[in-house]
DNA sequence: TTATTCACATTTTTT
DNA sequence: ATGTGAATAA
């Protein structure tokens, strides 16, 4: 049992009397372990596991909760328990709740179409001032970011278009341009309305909102939740805060975070908010954990020294448990080519020769994109891996309008859903799918849409669409059964859309499709729930997280996975892709110290998930640009620049003989033999 | 009005 | 390398 590992303090942690806690834990010091024990103490001693509400950032980190929970407790006691994101948890009090959050009948709506409504909103309107140009993407943006920090739109527009400067031009700018922002912005409100649209932030604000109105709302959930344990609390915002706060009358809070992984600011995350946390919840303790239990102790030196770079005070020197290991180590490579055959080369090494698992190894990037040719190298050599963060499923074009299909169902008055579902068709494109929606919408219900879609549509079109949103109809209740009929319906007109990689990649994406429809009750819970969930990828191949669905049997895998993605993940070997100038931090937050000292937070976090070994890989190329960069004078503010010596071991990247052969062209022949110039 | 093509820019990070 | 946006052809 889980409880039995812990020591004086983390135990002390686990068995809290009092009303609230939180605990400040570093790295690897056993934060999941605190809140796993907690969850599994407070079982034991008899409070229902229904009524305990675990609270996390990602589905993945959820899932993994609840399991240790089930795992370190004798048979089915913790059955009931609750995990889930911030998101997905609001959504189903809505969907349990649904006359006291008179939400029925929604759609929920990521953030891609949140961008085709603001683009509908928009029409051919331009904002523009002073070379300023304010596009429909950055109006989403604008609104989501004043409402995760519940700040006021000249705020907002001062962070995002006008990166945070305060004088009094940007102030005089910032009063010209608001009204025009803000006219758009509430029609986009008025658009979301008539469409019943649900945005991610409105899933949090509309169970805030109404909490914070309604006692008697309060008193139904305060029936339902007794304690509520939350995750990676420095990474909640004000919005999520707003939305928390009526539970501190409810509730018994539990949170566990640690300021210097706050790594989510752009979403309006603060990590001062674990500093408040002491005044601004009554009756409260605070509790700090700092004996780290997973990395020996240079991985630590070199983590306590980068956070001790940092102008801000977080309080921390992680002490490792574990004593002395190895060195990290740190590695120049010349291209991302020659850094993911090293990569490969090492794990290979490992696994044949060192008697390690691909699952010992963890491999870490700020981006998801910068992972591409490490992907290609994987397949190349054959390595399984899984990847975390990055494009979702459910995000996928191809996907999407299957989906689209269904929605239209589900919702007739869904416009956004209309545009995808009509415009696939050929010779429709986006103006007479406007007539034919205008029409749409104004029934009354999906049964007339039904009836009359072959007549608005007319033609050969008409009868196709009109067969599928049948079909779809009828089937409602039978989510893979809809899936199934829509697919094959669509599949003809599919492949010919995405004809460049459809065998290769996309077609793939259906069966699996189904299985995931085949989760849900209802179209409505599949569109909802659906989107808010996370799957991944087994080299290029989706599978569904955290379910027995996986089309793959191969369980021995390398994790690819951005830092973002990676909090709470450990492991043996851990590599940390692209430290280079440039990127920590990255060149386009120069200016703002806060976002620097937020790039620095992302190294932190992805130096400390190594257990044994830990190499940093970083490319040659930048570094020698930023000397000259130096030479002119610009400090660079590389966070590597001043490392100590001491703190790591400089290798030679001793695979360079695998790079490909193929990189001289013809044209590149090198005829400058033979000549001695001097 | 729609479909295709070409040039251009453009890269966090997540729900 | 990929996707978006504008210009052009059908």
């Amino acid at each position: 049992m889980e409880n039995h590992n812990l020591n004086e303090k983390q135990k002390k942690a686990v068995e809290f009397e009092g009303q609230h806690l939180l605990v400040l834990a570093g790295a690897g010091t056993g934060k999941t372990r605190c809140i796993v024990g907690r969850a599994a103490y407070l079982i034991e001693q008899g409070v229902p596991p229904d009524k305990i509400q675990i609270l996390t950032f990602t589905k993945r980190s959820a899932n993994e909760i609840v399991e240790r929970v089930k795992a370190s407790l004798s048979s089915n006691q913790a059955q009931s328990l609750n995990g889930s994101t911030f998101h997905s948890w609001c959504n189903q009090l809505l969907v349990r709740y649904p006359n006291l959050f008179g939400a029925s009948g929604y759609t929920v709506i990521d953030p891609d179409d949140q961008l085709s409504v603001m683009k509908m909103v928009c029409g051919d309107q331009i904002i523009e001032y002073k070379g300023i140009r304010i596009k429909p993407q950055q109006l989403i943006d604008i609104y989501s970011y004043g409402r995760n920090t519940r700040q006021n739109l000249s705020h907002a527009i001062r962070e995002l278009v006008y990166k945070g400067r305060v004088d009094d031009e940007t102030t005089d700018e910032i009063d010209i341009i608001r009204p025009k922002i803000e006219v758009l912005l509430k029609a986009y409100q008025t658009k979301k309305g008539e469409g019943r649209y649900i945005d991610y932030d409105d899933l949090l604000l509309i169970v805030a909102n109404r909490l914070r109105n309604d006692a008697q709302a309060r008193e139904i959930l305060s029936e339902q939740i007794k304690h509520l344990l939350i995750d990676e609390f420095q990474d909640t915002n004000p919005l999520q805060w707003f939305l928390l706060e009526p539970f501190l009358q409810i509730a018994k809070f539990y949170c566990v975070g640690d300021d210097a992984q706050s790594i989510y600011s752009f979403r309006g995350a603060d990590f001062k908010n674990v500093h408040l946390f002491k005044s601004r919840v009554p009756d409260s303790e605070v509790m700090i954990l700092d004996k780290n239990y997973r990395s020996t102790q240079e991985i630590l030196d070199l983590s306590n020294w980068l956070i001790d770079q940092s102008p801000l005070d977080y309080n921390k020197q992680l002490v490792a448990a574990r004593g002395q290991g190895q060195l990290p180590k740190l590695i120049n490579v010349g291209s991302q080519w020659e850094e993911a055959n090293f990569i490969a080369e090492h794990i290979l090494e490992n696994f044949t020769e060192k008697n390690k698992q691909f699952t010992d190894h963890l491999i870490l990037s700020k981006s998801s994109y910068y992972t591409k040719p490490l992907q290609a190298v994987f397949i190349q050599k054959k390595i399984p891996y899984v990847t975390y963060g990055g494009r979702k499923f459910m995000e996928a074009a191809h996907i999407k309008d299957v989906i689209a299909a269904l929605r239209v169902v589900n919702n007739h008055l869904d416009e956004i859903g209309w545009m995808r579902f009509l415009t696939f068709w050929d010779g429709i494109g986006e103006v007479k799918a406007g007539k034919y929606i205008a029409k749409l919408v104004s029934y009354d219900n999906p049964l007339q849409c039904a009836q009359n879609l072959a007549d608005v549509i007319g033609g050969v079109e008409g009868e196709t669409i009109s067969d599928i949103y049948n079909t779809i109809y009828l089937n409602s209740g039978n989510v893979k059964v809809a899936l199934q009929e829509a697919y094959s319906r669509m599949e003809k007109s599919l492949a010919f859309k995405y004809r460049k990689d459809w065998e290769e990649k996309r077609k793939s994406d259906f069966p699996v499709l189904e299985m995931l429809g085949d989760n849900y009750a209802s179209i409505g819970q599949l569109i909802s729930e659906g989107i808010l969930e996370n799957a991944k990828q087994l080299n290029g191949e989706p599978v569904l997280e955290g379910s027995q669905l996986s089309t793959s049997e191969i369980k021995d895998h390398v994790i690819i996975s951005t830092v973002h993605s990676a909090k709470g993940l450990e492991a043996e070997v851990c590599y940390v892709l692209n430290v280079s100038p440039k990127v920590y931090p990255s060149a386009w937050n120069l200016g703002s110290e806060e976002k620097i000292e937020e790039d620095r937070r992302v190294l932190y976090v992805a130096l400390t998930r190594a257990k044994n070994e830990l190499l940093i890989t970083r490319d040659t190329n930048s570094i020698s640009t930023v000397h000259k960069t130096n030479a002119a004078g610009f400090s660079s503010n590389y966070f590597l620049e001043e490392l100590p010596k001491h703190l790591t071991e400089q290798l030679v990247n001793p695979y360079t003989l695998g790079k490909p052969r193929d990189i001289s062209k013809p044209n590149d022949l090198d005829l400058s033999f033979g000549m001695d110039f001097s």
